[in-house]
DNA sequence: AAAAAATTTAACCAAACAGTCAAACTTTTT
DNA sequence: AAAAAGTTTGACTGTTTGGTTAAATTTTTT
């Protein structure tokens, strides 16, 4: 998680710009040389290989947006509190970092399975074989806090409320002049659009 | 629209499906003239680059998509009508074509604008200017049909509760095991599960 | 301050790749 | 049936790109 150097530090940084723009295949190792500031050499003598570069970069890159997004898991009490903090923390997450949720979900749709690895391991670090949404909902469901659901619907319409705007970020600003998915008066609607829209159709 | 050639319909079909699973970058010619069972020099006599035979896979793809999302518009009438018929068709347009909306998401992030210029193109073909959704929105509203809600939020909260199962569909049916998000019991209950948030979420 | 180790670079190399071309083959025109 | 036009192919070319190497430079150790 720490840098052994300075350079590694750089090379890393201008990597994960590169390749979260670009994409694995459409990154070129030239340009993320160019960005760092450093002979392209230097590369592949602090990592071996194109490869192993962006191996590293991915999971520096899940490592911290599952562990942010793992909190927003964290929530206890009332479903009503969940949701809330659930909302926010989620949102928060995504919003930190544009782009990533749509490199993680095209680099997964190419083949690769490393998120979901590294996804299951904080998960069992944390003591849970799965997300724990769908337990949530069932618990409060029980507990008469909310009206019977699909929990597994419920959860894809929870995440997708959330994620959507930031995944669709490049049409969504262009077919409607003015709108910045990052922009905070945004990011406090949106989060005030989904908890309505979840807690109508949940309240009892 | 149509094929000049039986050859020219293989290079088509082979070059939609090898830039759909592998992206622009990440397409070899050789590997479409494989697919497609024909020499790789075909591909440069019917059509003359790499590049142009991704721009004609592009807009085919895309024309037959928007054409069909489109017609989710159309459904006129009460609000009530106006939803059930959106989600239906919308979530069965996409899920006609796997991998197409993540495809479309990521080579939109890679800075090409040829979506949403020919999405502006068949919007000004059917006389709109913009998605019309926040304006049918809008007109429910005021007839009192629904409560008073940002429109703009509603349609992206609708719009993204339809395709996020698709978008995430790696993932998905990876973390949730047995889940198919193309069958069509799963179709079902997802259009259900969408109209009954969103008509709660807005109904008087 | 000399030797050794680590870092950085410019100049290469080899493989992968898009694109070309002349010749062979097929279909259409005369 | 001969000529012309259109189609298809195998072998080739030039470029891009990931990767290597030997030498130069800097830092660390003695």
């Amino acid at each position: 998680m720490k840098y052994s150097s300075e350079t590694e530090r750089k090379i890393v940084e201008a990597a994960s710009t590169v390749f979260l723009e670009k994409g694995k295949t459409g990154a070129r190792m030239q340009a993320i040389a160019d960005r760092a500031g450093i002979n392209k050499a230097l590369l592949h003598y602090y990592f071996r290989s194109k490869d192993r570069l962006y191996q590293e970069v991915f999971e520096r890159q899940v490592e911290t947006f599952v562990g942010e997004m793992l909190r927003a898991f964290e929530g206890g009490g009332p479903f009503r509190a969940f949701l809330e903090s659930f909302i926010s923390n989620y949102i928060d997450a995504i919003a930190r970092r544009p782009g990533l949720v749509r490199f993680i979900v095209w680099e997964i749709s190419q083949g690769g399975n490393n998120f979901v690895k590294l996804l299951k391991m904080h998960l069992a670090s944390k003591g849970f074989n799965s997300i724990p949404i769908p337990d949530i909902i069932r618990a409060a469901a029980e507990r008469g806090e909310i009206r019977p659901t699909d929990p597994v619907q419920l959860m894809i319409s929870l995440m997708g409320l959330c994620v959507y705007p930031f995944i669709a970020q490049p049409i969504l600003e262009n077919i409607l002049p003015g709108l910045s998915v990052t922009d905070p008066q945004f990011l406090k609607q949106r989060k005030q659009a989904v908890l309505e829209l979840v807690w109508d159709g949940v309240k009892p």
